[in-house]
DNA sequence: GGCCTAAGCGGACACCTGTCCGCTGACGTC
DNA sequence: GACGTCAGCGGACAGGTGTCCGCTTAGGCC
């Protein structure tokens, strides 16, 4: 289905922007900042053809790290099954600080993905914005939540786990604030929230 | 008191200083962008002096905009004295959102300072930590918001508003994730909030 | 198999940030 | 007012990002 879009690059040139996220993919593990000039060096490209393929440092990143985004896109959908909405969203964001921390310069992508086009269209309007609509749409119904919060609030109130230092205590200082952030969004919930 | 530091300066330096910060008012209210080097080259020093005196661009802006900076941070002692606590706190958000927006790269210049350091030590644990601490302290007495909040979480919580477009409707944006992160502040807090 | 053509290549280049270091001139001393 | 010294100067430079454009070559066509 996607094909539409993949097919009609030329077989060198999907070569190559294969071996370039092989290339980024080992160097941003090595350091999250490698230089760009230097990850097309090593894949063996011209500038040229690495800015082409990726316009600047965070859509590498964001394709480099396309997958784990996806997985965590798709936790969403599955803590819902198991969970009470308000849980499964709590634990979402915690699964998502956990990736952004993880990955190094993920985080950043993120942060710069979400100032990019003003809102979080940045994202591609991508997997991520799904996941919290869906999330919040959950939320929402079971009256877990305030109504009327949008995806583009949400990214904003948590715009802060993208400035947090992955070295130090990340987990305690993100955990506050994701604290934080929940009992926000509980205020005004039509639902009393002493679930037994 | 304050010239126990500035004293040590030779004339000569002072007077570029005072010239660099002239010139980057200027430029940067023209571009918020502005090419560093071109500032310096407006002011009449060399690349050396300029970074001496502002090793890096959030440093120049935050000290050109130190004056209005301070102005936003005694804000917070004034509202006090008019304000319920938690009414103050609220209302000096948007101060602060109403500067951050106004003063172009100033909140780009906040960002990067909240991040520097891993905490906000970046903002020279100024004037600005000095506002939330004060202001957090009276709520917290006042029992408006839950205890135990530190200027470090409540910076986090208000992380999205640099990522806000100046542009577009900032207000509207800005006004949401604020209720939101207040709500969030408000609940656990020990007093009832139906303050007669 | 040779040819055509445009998609794709890749390196030179423009521009920016931040560093380094030999030189200069401000200011205390006599 | 001459002088020595060191704080401060400033421009060259290293390193990074992103752009541009003449050349190359994959792949359809005859």
């Amino acid at each position: 289905m996607q094909q539409k879009k993949d097919a009609p690059l030329r077989s060198d040139a999907q070569r190559n922007r294969e071996r370039i996220l092989e290339v980024a993919l080992a160097e941003l593990t090595r350091s999250a900042d490698a230089p760009l000039s230097s990850i097309a060096k090593k894949a063996g490209v011209g500038q040229g053809t690495f800015y082409r393929n990726f316009p600047n440092r965070e859509s590498l990143v964001l394709e480099v790290y396309r997958y784990e985004v996806q997985q965590v896109s798709d936790t969403a959908a599955q803590l819902l099954e198991t969970r009470a909405p308000d849980q499964a969203l709590r634990e979402w964001m915690d699964r998502l600080a956990q990736y952004a921390m993880a990955k190094a310069g993920l985080a950043d992508a993120m942060r710069k993905a979400t100032s990019a086009c003003g809102t979080l269209a940045g994202l591609g309007h991508g997997p991520v914005t799904s996941a919290v609509a869906l999330l919040l749409k959950a939320n929402e119904e079971a009256g877990t939540i305030r109504p009327g919060v949008t995806p583009d609030d949400f990214v904003l109130a948590i715009a802060g786990l993208w400035q947090i230092d992955p070295h130090g205590d990340w987990h305690s200082r993100a955990g506050r604030l994701l604290d934080l952030v929940m009992d926000g969004l509980r205020a005004g919930a039509p639902a009393r929230h002493d679930t037994p």
